[in-house]
DNA sequence: TCTTGCTAGCTAACAGCGTTAGCCTTAGAG
DNA sequence: CTCTAAGGCTAACGCTGTTAGCTAGCAAGA
């Protein structure tokens, strides 16, 4: 009965979340299915397969999560909100997004996962590829600074969100709602 | 003779530079000194200060590199040069660069190490905090994001680059140069 | 019905990791 | 001359991923 492959990154994931990446060993998982580590072998090539694995069904979640906010969204501007979602995905799942963040074993992933995760961000600036990129890089840039503590203490991370997200929806728009100051202005406001 | 901690370090630096984080292996350290791995505990407490050791490294040369590269600036924007400069150090020193971006061993940093690398880049948007961290984590985003490979391949990192930058350069000016349209223009051109 | 072969488990083991316990040699201080 | 402490050493422990080789059960073919 049941899946072994599927059962095997099920219990991968559920020891993630309890107890983080160092948690996530062969015998672990093998204790988790009443098994022995060795009997994993029989299923995978590797650890890096379930590693994989976990990446591919981060990503996954991130793209289902991304795209229900770009659906929902009405009239309002969308990076900020895209923003929000990212960093909340991050957040309940930080040892998940760390897993998704590392350097991504191309090959094994579900074709076309990859841009999917993408495309909401590319569409909410406007298509840009080289801003889209760099909102990409400032978002993760925040939240994995955020989950390694590497802000200080005490520091007003949602401002630094706002900051970031007005500067690039301004470059975004082309400037056509107004100046940087005005646009700093109403970033304080909000 | 010689201080053997200071030799430590400098061989776990030297074993990070050829081999990567996996490369700093005890017994590797150990086998540099020509002595066996146990010796080491005589030295230090465990292998978490080692790491310290080298993230307070890493941290020290990207302050060192940043506040010369500030003080070599004429008029010309500051931004765009401490970008480089940081990606610089990133792309030369890889391995390092992971290190130093990692959880971070705040009570084992030397004081004010942290404070003065980010003191440049607090300098060049003009004291704000907020938007001096959302371009940290831009910068750090972009970096991260590439020695992970994480751009598609033959992606326009400069692009990325200049696009981040000038967007939060016209932030941190409030608009007096213009608009984002003609922003955009000049950093086409650059 | 008997045999064959595959699936999926098992135990035992290996190499490498960080780390600890305990021994021994050497150098310097009283 | 003795005592102490520093700094080496070996042996070992528990952990990791992984391999080799054995075996119970089952399904298909002769």
């Amino acid at each position: 009965m049941g899946d072994r492959p599927a059962q095997i990154v099920a219990a991968a994931r559920e020891l993630l979340e309890c107890g983080g990446p160092e948690a996530v060993t062969m015998r672990a998982i093998a204790d988790r299915l009443g098994i022995r580590a060795p009997s994993l072998y029989k299923h995978l090539p590797d650890k890096a397969a379930v590693e994989a694995a976990l990446q591919a069904e981060g990503l996954a979640v991130l793209a289902d999560m991304l795209e229900e906010a770009e659906a929902g969204l009405g009239g309002e501007p969308p990076l900020p909100v895209l923003a929000e979602v990212f960093r909340r995905f991050a957040l309940e799942n930080p040892h998940l997004y760390r897993i998704t963040g590392r350097p991504l074993a191309r090959e094994s992933l579900p074709e076309g996962l990859e841009a999917r995760a993408a495309m909401p961000l590319v569409r909410a600036v406007g298509g840009d590829p080289d801003l889209a990129r760099a909102v990409w890089a400032f978002a993760h840039g925040m939240v994995i600074l955020e989950l390694d503590s590497r802000f200080p203490p005490g520091a007003d991370l949602a401002g630094a969100w706002r900051a970031g997200c007005t500067a690039f929806a301004a470059y975004a728009v082309g400037g056509a709602s107004g100046s940087g100051a005005t646009l700093r202005a109403r970033a304080q406001s909000t």
